[in-house]
DNA sequence: TTGAAAGCGCTAACAC
DNA sequence: GTGTTAGCGCTTTCAA
């Protein structure tokens, strides 16, 4: 493979000469830059980033981590959608992506900041980590820069991305209650994430806003799951059938709200509401479709970026960025009869 | 960031020592591995990948050219589940991934080759490209080691895994066959696939085992996209109301048909059947419930790491992996009345 | 406008 | 077992 070395040796100049030619700096004779230009061309040359990052200290390079690269993460399409519009942003910024590669059992080996520093990322943006995860006590400890989704960690370094989660959730529990409804059930997600608690609020102020009570036996996790969370509606369905409206904390645990509907012979909306969160390709695809606070995911992802570069240029920017959400009104929900 | 040459001081030993010893080179003192390694823990030292890879060659990384990252991509989670399976077979062999950013802006600027070089990838996993994407090409000429997604190339230093295209598409005709469908139309992608290509000559193939003819007007091009497949399904079956079945090229085109079928008041499956490929996770939540043929783009991609790990060890292997892909009958198909 | 030389952090002959 | 030395490909003082 060439080098500047080589092209120094064809063009008779030494490679400090290629290596100013080539990087456009103006203190070269521009017949000799011509020259080693052509050169460059004609050997098929390619600077080697490796030493370039080497030297410079910089490899214009970021870490991913994400925790949802797996086989399940494919119905939600939440992932992907961040990861597009991270790629997106970075790209513009000639920026490239590390996919850090961290089965459970890896981590063991090796720490997040071992991680980091071995491939000299610039920065991190991490995605679908969990409040229980070894690693984001290490994102707190270290000093790399760092982007999360949904995770609320400020510090000099350290930014986050998310959406008024409270407020999102709050918009679900007020359509139901112009639509009649009172007696409203939530099942959340798991309590290992940030987003989890924050809906819950949402929920209870909500209620709180139209003079309802939430009532705790109302209140259940499908850990973010549609099997489970058809499992544990079917049971709260079965003891209390006075329930009328269920908002969930996620899509997939929506579809799977609505599928226990179904087995004990209520239909949705008819006969019981249900809203999602996120808005996931499935939402509008099902039927009915699914009512939901929608999240651009593309745009967080974007964002997420844009922050991340920002810490990295030293900028004193606000380290938080939220995306706002929509409820986007569809055929799960209807007037209580 | 601690080096070795901090540790060699620390330790009062030379770098080169220290180098052996981290590295687990047996013709080192126990007593001087133990205290270098503790040393090493001590200061926190991680290695630098970068001098590593840039004197020994090699940078255990490699590199994914996506064409379909982008925000249409997520409606079918075929990238996201080929990246899965990718990182699934890296992540065990300790390779890292590198996303390269390619908008097609960017093409003009860097060439293929180029864009590998610089990062000094070992070698690429393509996915997604089309026909006439110029990019192809060089992947042709150039000799880094790749592996591509259902598109066949095959070379010393190249190979595809893909599914049988044509078969796929002849199980989904006789299925209908075996209903007693006669007058079956196709809805095809474009001509810019391997892929679409290949199914074609599965229904052709397909059509002729059953002594059915195949009629030019009733293959019609959806470009893989929902929308445009609606639009021209629409016409066709206008145009030719005595078709009784499409058999699709994807089922997101599929759906498009589906819905045009809905638009002219024809109950799916009752007065048309429709066949999609892929079984994209739409396809099991959509209603009527997509027939597919499945392919397990998880293994694909899994596949494809292996291939080209395989290929960079100088194995002798086939330079072509073929997936099964399997018939899923659900409830867009029926019996013709 | 150009070149010599040092050095980024690491590995690997080779010598001791 | 351990150290010396050279060198991977590049950028960057400093001097000419």
């Amino acid at each position: 493979m060439a080098t500047i070395k080589d092209i120094a040796k064809l063009a008779g100049v030494s490679v400090t000469t290629v290596s100013r030619a080539l990087n456009g700096y103006s203190d070269v004779n521009a017949k000799t830059r011509k020259r080693i230009e052509e050169i460059a061309k004609e050997i098929e040359y390619s600077p080697n980033a490796l030493a370039r990052s080497l030297v410079m200290n910089k490899t214009k390079t970021i870490g991913l981590l994400v925790s949802g690269l797996s086989r399940e993460g494919a119905k939600d399409n939440i992932v992907f959608d961040v990861l597009t519009g991270i790629n997106e942003y970075c790209g513009a910024e000639e920026y490239d992506l590390v996919l850090f590669n961290t089965t459970t059992s890896k981590q063991k080996e090796k720490t997040y900041a071992q991680l980091c520093r071995e491939r000299r990322v610039e920065g991190v943006i991490v995605q679908g980590i969990k409040n229980d995860d070894p690693y984001l006590q290490e994102i707190f400890d270290s000093n790399i820069p760092c982007v999360l989704i949904d995770v609320p960690v400020e510090s000099e370094t350290a930014g986050y991305v998310t959406t008024d989660n409270v407020d999102g959730l709050m918009k679900a529990v007020r359509h139901l209650v112009e639509l009649g409804h009172e007696n409203i059930a939530m099942m959340n997600g798991h309590d290992q994430a940030f987003v989890s608690k924050e809906r819950f609020k949402g929920f209870e102020l909500g209620m709180l806003e139209a003079g309802l009570s939430v009532r705790k036996e109302w209140i259940c996790n499908g850990e973010y799951s549609e099997r489970k969370a058809q499992e544990v509606a079917l049971q709260l369905l079965t003891t209390y059938p006075e329930i009328t409206a269920v908002v969930c904390a996620s899509d997939l645990m929506a579809l799977g709200v609505v599928r226990a509907a179904e087995e004990l012979g209520r239909k949705v909306p008819d006969q019981l509401s249900v809203t999602g969160y996120d808005d996931i390709t499935l939402a509008s695809y099902v039927t009915p479709a699914l009512t939901t606070v929608a999240q651009d995911w593309f745009r967080m992802g974007y964002a997420a970026a844009d922050l991340l570069l920002s810490i990295l240029q030293q900028k004193s920017v606000d380290r938080v960025r939220l995306i706002e959400n929509e409820l986007k009104i569809r055929n799960t929900t209807k007037e209580r009869v």
